[in-house]
DNA sequence: ATTATCACTATACATTAGTATAGTACTTAC
DNA sequence: GTAAGTACTATACTAATGTATAGTGATAAT
């Protein structure tokens, strides 16, 4: 019984397209550590280069415009000189402190269950 | 002041690396969508593909045996005629509930900011 | 004078992820 | 006997994602 139970379906949609579109703007390898960066303050380009590791320029520069578009990061220039340009998290990126919290809760239970002592990054 | 802070860097560090564990478990299409069809009840693979729109045999296939080996899913093999496959979240792969959860809520609040009633899944 | 920092952009390439299509070997229903 | 369902695997391809490397033009420090 219950073999392909339309209830079962159209709830199984209700969860799949609302954490697709989630995972979508949370897309690729940089955008959650780049918000994790911001989340620790205000910040400018080159530091956020040297907060991440690994992360190149180009990366940084277009991960930092999807966010934007997004919503979840502002950007502003002073127009002081040198130019100087501060990104920040919006309040709207501050609504996906909780999803972080709890992705990084579930992330060090499975750290501790899978250690992998030999892994770097 | 604060010009690359080694605490906020430490801090930074401590949240990127484990977030990065818990999404390399989750990547991809289609693994958030395999274990919410599975926290539906217990599975077969051909019901799971009706369950899941456009995923093919051989994603389902794959990521079924990726959540296998990371021991989120498991896999049952009844020997009846025809045989018959079962598959099942573990205790380990219900732990990931709330991060769902979480994921889910957020993509609900997203998609009511930007609606896009034209996409189509 | 040389080097470094600032905030990027451009080009080319490599890697990874996902899709399309077909096929296996068996069984059951029409 | 034909079609459909069972649970997959194989091969070949495309698309998306990320990397490497270099360069911009301004300023500022050594």
């Amino acid at each position: 019984m219950n073999k392909d139970c339309p209830v079962t379906l159209e709830a199984c949609m209700g969860m799949i397209r609302p954490v697709r579109d989630a995972l979508d703007v949370l897309s690729g390898k940089w955008k959650i550590p780049i918000l994790i960066s911001l989340s620790f303050g205000n910040k400018r380009f080159g530091q956020m280069t040297r907060d991440i590791p690994k992360i190149t320029d180009r990366m940084l520069s277009k991960e930092l415009r999807d966010l934007e578009v997004n919503g979840l990061v502002q950007r502003r220039v002073h127009d002081s000189v040198p130019v100087f340009v501060e990104y920040s998290l919006t309040e709207y990126g501050h609504s996906l402190d909780k999803v972080i919290h709890e992705l990084r809760d579930w992330g060090v239970k499975h750290r501790e269950r899978y250690a992998e002592p030999d892994k770097v990054y």
